[in-house]
Order: C-alpha cells, then structure tokens, then sequence
DNA sequence: TACAACATGTGGTCTATACCAATTATAATA
DNA sequence: TATTATAATTGGTATAGACCACATGTTGTA
C-alpha cells in the first residue's frame, strides 16, 4: 500500500482511506483478508490511530470493510445488509400484466418490534408478525420481501390465509383497513451472499433496496416492508398522483 | 436537552446522539435551527469535543443535522422528508429542507426527437428541448438530470429563463400546464466514465439510474427526464397516494 | 487429553489539547 | 457611510495516550 505523504494539502485521513481503496481495487487485499490492524496501519503511516480509524469508518460506511471487535476489519465481498421486504400488491399487478407468478412465504412469525419499533411506530417489547416472502416471476426470482405487521392491527392472522389470499386482500377485507398512503425509499445496492444465495443471483449483483411504509387514513402505520428487487427485466415502477 | 449520564453502560456518543435526537423530535429544535456549537455541548455534558462529534457525525450522515464549517450545525427538515420526486421539483423540495443547493444547466439545445420520438409520444423529427442539469447539493454533484420537452408545448423557452427559475415554476406559471400525474421508472447502475465523471465519482460506482415522464390532466405527455442519481446521503424518497 | 486461566491482539470509547479553515461579527479607517 | 481590517466563533483535522470489551491463542493444571 502507498503511505501518505505529510506535506500533502489533502486530509491525512483522505489520502489513507484513497490508498485502502486502491490495494482493494488493486487485489493487493482481496475479499475475505484482513486489514493490517489500525495500530499497525497508524505506525506504517507515521499518523495516530484516530486518524487511521476516521479513514476505516468512511470505508465501512459505504461497505468495503467490515470491523470485527476483537477479531479485526476485513475486507468484504461487497455490502453487507441484512433484512428484506414487499411491494403493495404484487399479484394485482402481475395478473394486470398477466404474467406468471409465485409467492414463497419463507417465513412466518410473530416477534418483538425490537429495533423496528421506530419504524413500526410501537415499543421495542411490541409484537409484530414478520413474513419473508419470495416473489418469482415467470419462474424467476425478482423481489425478496420482508413485511412487518403490528400484531393489535391483525388479530387472527394465520399462516393459512396468506398462503391463500394476497395479503393486500386480507389488509382490505378482513382487516377493513384502507391503504391511503405510503412512503417510500429506494437505493441502489449490490446484494450479500445471504440475499443474492435466495434471489439466485451471485454474491454482488446489482440491485434496489426499498422500505416501504403504508398508512391508513388516520395516518397509522400498517406496514413496513423492506424489500430487494432484482435487477432485470422487470424494471421496478411506480407512479403516482400530484394533489 | 437531556445531559448524559456517565455512569450508565451506554456509550457517551451514544446518549448523547439520542438526547439530540430526542430534542430534536420533541420540537426542542424546529428545522432550520442552529444546534448549539459542539465547544457548548461538550460543556454542557462535561464530555470531550471529540465525542460530541462523533455523536453528531451519526446524525449528519443519517440526514437530521447539517454541517457549515465557520457557521455551525443545523437542523434539517427530516420530517418533510417523507415527499414527492425531488425529480419533479428540485427547488421547491431544497428549500424546503434548508438544503443549499444549486444547478448547472450543462445543456441547452433544441434537437430532432429521433429515438426519443417513441418516449415523448410524438414523431422522430419532431422539435424537443433538451437540457441537460447537474444538481448540486451542500457542494455534492446528487443528480445529473436530462430533460426532454415537446417544443410545440413550450414556445419561446430560452435558456435565461430557466436559469433564472425553476422548470417546474416556468410549466405552471408561464405555460400553465398543470401536471397532475408521473410514471416513474428506476433501476441500479454502476456509472460509466462519462456519467462518473460529471457526477466527481469514479467510474463504477453504485447509483440509481431513473426515467420519468410528466403528464397533464388531458395525459399529454408534458416532459420526459432521464436521471442519474448518486447513491448518498440524500436518499431518494417518495410518497404516493391510492386513489 | 480436556479444560480453565491467562496473555495477547484487536477494535471501541474517550480525553485534553492543538492548530487550521471558513464564516460572521465587530471595530477601525477612509 | 462604505469599506477594510481584525477578532471571535464555528467546524475540520490531528495527536498521543488511556482504558474497556471482545476474540483468540497459549499455557498450566487436573
């Protein structure tokens, strides 16, 4: 790795989270390997540990690295995200197009909000129900979605009936809840081992990751959904009404 | 503001992001505010400066404060965040969360629809406007935006106009078209050279890349915008209503 | 051999201080 | 009054050291 030069006018932390970039895009570390621990990497540079650790924390933010406590940084196999999530009605939407599709329920449970409350806009202790669903169309993987339910707005939500009906169905019918409103946000992401073994893809394909919050009419919160969408034929999209 | 309690388990950076966080939640700060500088918060809590900032880094990368070196920390409108397309009106949207921002009209010219015909509903030799527009915001290259206006929709259009006012403004207010609905299309991709270079990224990096076309009442196709964003801390968001 | 205790190496947090850079307020001057 | 110079304020970068928390390797003992 290049060492820093001092009487350069760029940031000391700059030029070394530059130079850990380039080994890494120069294989000089490959996936997998560690970092020369900060200590080392402070004495390489002739530069104090806090100066190395602001250039380690830009590269763990956009996801090259990853800290280990104890253990060490290690460079990654690109980004390194965990949860999932759905659409609003994928099936309307599918059938509308009609194209051949599948839902996979993953899986079905009911836990705490943890650290979803804020999101979910409940307490931590709060039960939510989490469904991991897998939509496949026209035999491919597309979108892994993570969907979260307060648990007082969905008594008696079975396994059953989600294997039955769209859950934008049950939302409207048997909870007579109406969707008004929904947020959302979207980045682009290259998917980890975990998401991309599911989606079928390789480890650091490209695609969007989406959270999704739905209101209802009193502005209450009635689902969050955080989703990968694959990037393929079946562009994401949306749109909307101006008022 | 809460102080921090030193002898609880929780890091001190921690409490205190929370406390501002808290305050800020709590409409102890409003949007636009000046948090107190961080010499003063590191008094206040009898704590180091260097953990103030670490506290607040937390919250400028997630969006809530704003940094201005010689100026101090602001509040951001992070409650507004939740809102349409920054696509549609970039102005309108920064000024409303204090953003400074900026844009470069990088193109102005008038050329044969051609390929684009399909896309702006009309014929390959028809007249369209294209601009080409960099938004800056805070300093950072976000959005490299290119517009195409049918020109039968927008005479006498001139390149000081727009850099005077917003697209968006001169639709409304000088050709009184009402948009009144979009379709949006986005998917993930790493940029080119060419697109890196203008947005002071390297070439391959991670971003989003959108289309979008604007109608009127009547659903007359209004404008047709491609747009590269930089996958960064200004998230793309976007609320939509079910009607 | 198996296990427990310890030592070592790693990142995590925190301090107290120093000086630089940009902005803004204030005072001095023309 | 208007302009310019200066001071004060604010965030930006950097240091050298300290101790904590966690993971792993080593060693001594049963």
């Amino acid at each position: 790795m290049k060492k820093i030069n001092k009487s350069s006018p760029l940031p000391l932390y700059y030029q070394l989270k530059e130079n850990i970039l380039a080994a890494i895009q120069a294989d000089e570390f490959t996936a997998g390997e560690q970092l020369p621990a900060e200590r080392e990497l402070a004495e390489y540079n002739n530069i104090s540990r806090m100066t190395v650790k602001k250039a380690v924390d830009i590269l763990v933010d956009s996801g090259y690295l990853i800290r280990k406590q104890g253990s060490g940084t290690f460079i990654t196999d690109y980004q390194d995200n965990y949860s999932i999530s759905p659409l609003l009605s994928f099936s309307q939407e599918m059938q509308k197009k009609g194209l051949d599709y599948k839902t996979k329920l993953l899986k079905f449970e009911i836990i705490p909000a943890a650290e979803l409350a804020e999101k979910l806009n409940c307490q931590p202790d709060d039960k939510v129900y989490h469904l991991e669903r897998l939509r496949i169309i026209e035999a491919h993987p597309f979108l892994l979605e993570n969907t979260y339910l307060p648990s007082y707005l969905f008594p008696e939500l079975s396994k059953q009936e989600l294997s039955n009906s769209s859950l934008y169905q049950l939302i409207q019918d048997k909870y007579k809840l109406k969707l008004t409103n929904v947020e959302a946000e979207v980045e682009a992401i290259m998917f980890n081992d975990q998401i991309a073994q599911k989606m079928d893809l390789k480890a650091g394909s490209l695609g969007l990751y989406f959270e999704q919050s739905s209101f209802d009419a009193q502005e209450q919160l009635v689902e969050f959904t955080s989703a990968y969408y694959r990037n393929n034929n079946y562009k994401f999209k949306f749109n909307f009404n101006l008022t």
